[in-house]
DNA sequence: AGCACGCCGACT
DNA sequence: GTCGGCGTGCTC
C-alpha cells in the first residue's frame, strides 16, 4: 500500500509505503514521514495499492499516522488553489493552517474533523449552493443586511465565514456577530501574533467556533462544516494576494461555497465588472433586504467637477470654487478633508528642459521635502540634498512641480489661515482611537482617507482624479468608480465630492458624478468585450527575476513561448518591466490570455515548468492579477 | 522547513 | 590565495 503525502513546503506530494497495520481511511489524515533525513509532519492526500514510480527502488515508510484534517471537501478545495493559483500543494496546505492544526492535533491527540461532526445539523438553508451579489447603496447597507440574514437563519447555521477587506474593518462588524454569535464568534487575521492564531484555530478545530470573522486568510480556515459565507466589499484588492499562495478571497470564497456546498453572499458599495457580469450570466443572484428600498440620488453626497483648467493663479494646486468652498466651510465650523497621492512637497522639475528628477536606481521621480531641502526616492529610500542645477541641461532653473501633502497643507494654512493636521503623521486614524477636532481640516493621501471609519466630513476634495483613471490599466476606469464611491461613505449625506481634473469631459467623470452605476457597467463591460478583456477573457501574468544575462534568457524564453500551444490563446511578451523585488535587478513579464479557461491553465502549467528550467531565474505566476 | 551545495567579499 | 555570507536546489 503507498500513499501520496503533502508537506507544507514548497513541494508537491510525495510517495511514501504505508504500514501492514494502517487503518484504512487513510485520505486526509495527518502523517509524519521521513523528509531529508527527518520525521515531517505532512497530509495523506490519497492511497493505492501500487506506487506510481516503480523505477524509484527506495521508497520510504510512513512512520506514524495521526488523526484527519482534511474532509473529502477540504481535499478539493486545497486541490483546487494549488490547481488554480498554479502553486504547488505544500503552499496550499501550509495556507489552510496545517501547521497550526498539527500542533493541536498531534499534542492534545484531537480530530479537527471529528470534534466538529457533532454540531451537523442539515438544514433546509443548508446544502444548496448559491451566490448572491448586493450591490448596496452605502457600507452600513452591507452590513444590515447580513445582520438581517444571520438573525434570521442564525439557528441554522454550522459554519459561517464572513470576510472584510481589511483588519481595520473587523470591528465594524464584531459586535453586531457578537450579539448573534456569542462565544462561536472568532477572530482570524495577518497580524494576530503566533500564539493567538494558534489558539484561535485550536478554538476552531474543536468546534468552539464555527462563525469566523477575518481577513483574506479567514476563507482558507479548517472548519469542516460552512453553511454561509459572507464577502462585504467584495470588489476590494486587498482580498488578491500579492505573495506566496496568490488566491482571490472572494474568488476561493465562491469556490468554496460550492464545494460545501453553503451560500455565498458578496456585497459592495460598487460591485467589480466581474460580480456584475456574473449576475448578467446568471452565476450569481442579485438580492437586497427586502424592507430597504433604493437609496435615491438625491440623497447620496453632491459629486461636483472641478475644472483645473479654469484655476486661478498658476502656483496654486487648488481651484477657486475649492478655496471658495473651504472657506465657507471653514467660517461655519465644518470639516473638509484634501486628497492628494504624493507625500512630501512636491517633484522637482527643469523648467529650461522639462527634466523631472529620477532616482538613478528605481528610474522613478524623486520627491522634494521642502523642510529638509532634500529629494527622496520613495521607492528604495535614497535621499539626498537637493541639486542645484538639471543634470540633464545643467541649467539652473528648476522648480518644484506638481503637489503632495505639504503643498497642499502650505496652500491651505496660507489662504484661510486655518491649522490643518496630516492624516498618518499627526493622525493616524488605523492605530489611534481618538477623534479629529471637529472642526478640523484634513490633508491625507487616498491610502489614509481609505482608513478612516466614524469620521464624516462636510466636503472632501480629490486632486488625483486624472491619476486615478489614466493608470495603464483595463480596469483604471473601474477602480475609480471604486476608490471614488467609497470616498463618498465618509462623508456627511448633505456633504460635497469635489474632483479636480483637467478633463471634465471624461465620461467616466458623468458617471461618477450622476451614480448612474448602471450606464458605467453596460459601457465597461462593452469596452471589455470589444478589446477582450477579462471578465470575457482570463489573464495570467508570469514574472521572470533575473540577477544578470537577461539578454541570454531571453532567447530561451522566446523558444519556450514558440513551442507553446497557441490555439484559443494570447501569449504576450517578454517585455522589459523595472523589476519590483529589490533583490532582483532584472525583471521580464509575460501575459497569457485566453477565452477557455482550461486551456490557458493547461498551457500556463506547461509554461511555467518550462520557465523553471532556466537556472538562476525566480519565476511567479499570478493568475488572474489585479495589478497589470 | 532544513540541510547541502555554490558563487562573490574581507581576511590571514 | 582561503573563510564564510546566504541565495538557490532538493527532498519519496
Amino acid at each position: 500500500m503507498y500513499a501520496d503525502v503533502v508537506f507544507p513546503f514548497k513541494l508537491s506530494p510525495l510517495t511514501y509505503k504505508v504500514p501492514e497495520d494502517a487503518p484504512d481511511n487513510l485520505k486526509g489524515r495527518i502523517v509524519k514521514a521521513p523528509l531529508m533525513g527527518k520525521g515531517h509532519y505532512g497530509l495523506i492526500v490519497s492511497a493505492r495499492n501500487e506506487s506510481l514510480l516503480e523505477k524509484k527502488k527506495n521508497i520510504k515508510m510512513i512512520q506514524e499516522i495521526h488523526h484527519h484534517f482534511a474532509s473529502e471537501s477540504t481535499l478539493s478545495f486545497m486541490k483546487w488553489l494549488s490547481d488554480y493559483y498554479l502553486s504547488p500543494m505544500g503552499i496550499a496546505l501550509k495556507s489552510i493552517f496545517f501547521e497550526e492544526a498539527v500542533n493541536i492535533c498531534v499534542k492534545h491527540d484531537v480530530s479537527c474533523i471529528e470534534s466538529q461532526r457533532g454540531t451537523k445539523k442539515v438544514a433546509n438553508f443548508q446544502h444548496s449552493y448559491k451566490s448572491f451579489l448586493y450591490h448596496a447603496p452605502s457600507i452600513s447597507h452591507e452590513y444590515y443586511l447580513l445582520d438581517e440574514v444571520l438573525n434570521r437563519t442564525y439557528p441554522d447555521i454550522h459554519g459561517a465565514v464572513i470576510l472584510v477587506p481589511e483588519v481595520s474593518q473587523i470591528e465594524n462588524l464584531h459586535d453586531m456577530l457578537k450579539n448573534i454569535f456569542g462565544e462561536r464568534l472568532c477572530v482570524i487575521h495577518s497580524k494576530l501574533t503566533k500564539n493567538k492564531r494558534l489558539e484561535t484555530i485550536k478554538q476552531i478545530i474543536t468546534g468552539q467556533s464555527d462563525i469566523i470573522l477575518g481577513t483574506r486568510s479567514a476563507i482558507l480556515v479548517p472548519i469542516s462544516n460552512i453553511s454561509f459565507i459572507a464577502v462585504t466589499s467584495e470588489h476590494s484588492t486587498s482580498y488578491k494576494g500579492e505573495e506566496g499562495l496568490r488566491y482571490n478571497a472572494r474568488d476561493a470564497a465562491v469556490m468554496r461555497g460550492f464545494i460545501e456546498k453553503s451560500h455565498v453572499f458578496l456585497s459592495s458599495v460598487c460591485p467589480s465588472v466581474e460580480s456584475i457580469y456574473n449576475v448578467k450570466t446568471g452565476k450569481y443572484s442579485p438580492t437586497a433586504p427586502s424592507h430597504i428600498a433604493p437609496q435615491k440620488v438625491e440623497n447620496r453626497p453632491k459629486i461636483k467637477i472641478i475644472d483645473s483648467r479654469l484655476k486661478g493663479q498658476k502656483t496654486m494646486t487648488i481651484s477657486r470654487d475649492v478655496i471658495k468652498q473651504a472657506r465657507d466651510i471653514a467660517s461655519k465650523g465644518g470639516r473638509f478633508l484634501f486628497i492628494i497621492n504624493t507625500r512630501g512637497y512636491s517633484l522637482i522639475r527643469c523648467e529650461d528642459c522639462g527634466h523631472i528628477a529620477q532616482c538613478n536606481k528605481c528610474n522613478i521621480p524623486l520627491v522634494f521635502y521642502k523642510n529638509r531641502n532634500i529629494v527622496k526616492c520613495h521607492y528604495c529610500g535614497f535621499e539626498q540634498t537637493i541639486h542645484e542645477s538639471c543634470e540633464e541641461c545643467k541649467g539652473f532653473n528648476i522648480k518644484p512641480f506638481g503637489a503632495g501633502i505639504e503643498k497642499i497643507k502650505e496652500e491651505i494654512e496660507d489662504v484661510l489661515k486655518i491649522k490643518t493636521i496630516t492624516l498618518g503623521k499627526d493622525y493616524m486614524p488605523w492605530v489611534i482611537d481618538k477623534d479629529i477636532d471637529a472642526a478640523s481640516f484634513a490633508i491625507g493621501t487616498s491610502y489614509t482617507a481609505k482608513k478612516l471609519r466614524d469620521e464624516k466630513f462636510d466636503a472632501i476634495a480629490l486632486f488625483n482624479t486624472d491619476w486615478l483613471f489614466t493608470r495603464p490599466d483595463f480596469r483604471a476606469y473601474e477602480r475609480t468608480f471604486q476608490e471614488i464611491t467609497m470616498l463618498t461613505n465618509i462623508l456627511k449625506p448633505d456633504g460635497s465630492l469635489y474632483l479636480q481634473t483637467w478633463y471634465p469631459k471624461k465620461r467616466i467623470l458623468r458617471f461618477i458624478k450622476n451614480y448612474d452605476f448602471k450606464t458605467f457597467y453596460e459601457y465597461e463591460l462593452l469596452q471589455r468585450k470589444i478589446l477582450d478583456y477579462p471578465p470575457f477573457s482570463r489573464i495570467i501574468l508570469f514574472n521572470i527575476f533575473m540577477k544578470k544575462n537577461a539578454e541570454r534568457s531571453l532567447h530561451d524564453i522566446d523558444e519556450i513561448i514558440n513551442n507553446i500551444d497557441k490555439q484559443g490563446l494570447e501569449i504576450l511578451g517578454p517585455v522589459d518591466i523595472a523589476s519590483p523585488l529589490k533583490s532582483y535587478k532584472y525583471c521580464l513579464q509575460i501575459f497569457m490570455k485566453s477565452k477557455d479557461r482550461k486551456i490557458l491553465h493547461s498551457q500556463a502549467e506547461r509554461l511555467l515548468i518550462e520557465l523553471k528550467k532556466i537556472k538562476g531565474a525566480k519565476i511567479n505566476a499570478d493568475v488572474d492579477p489585479l495589478k497589470i
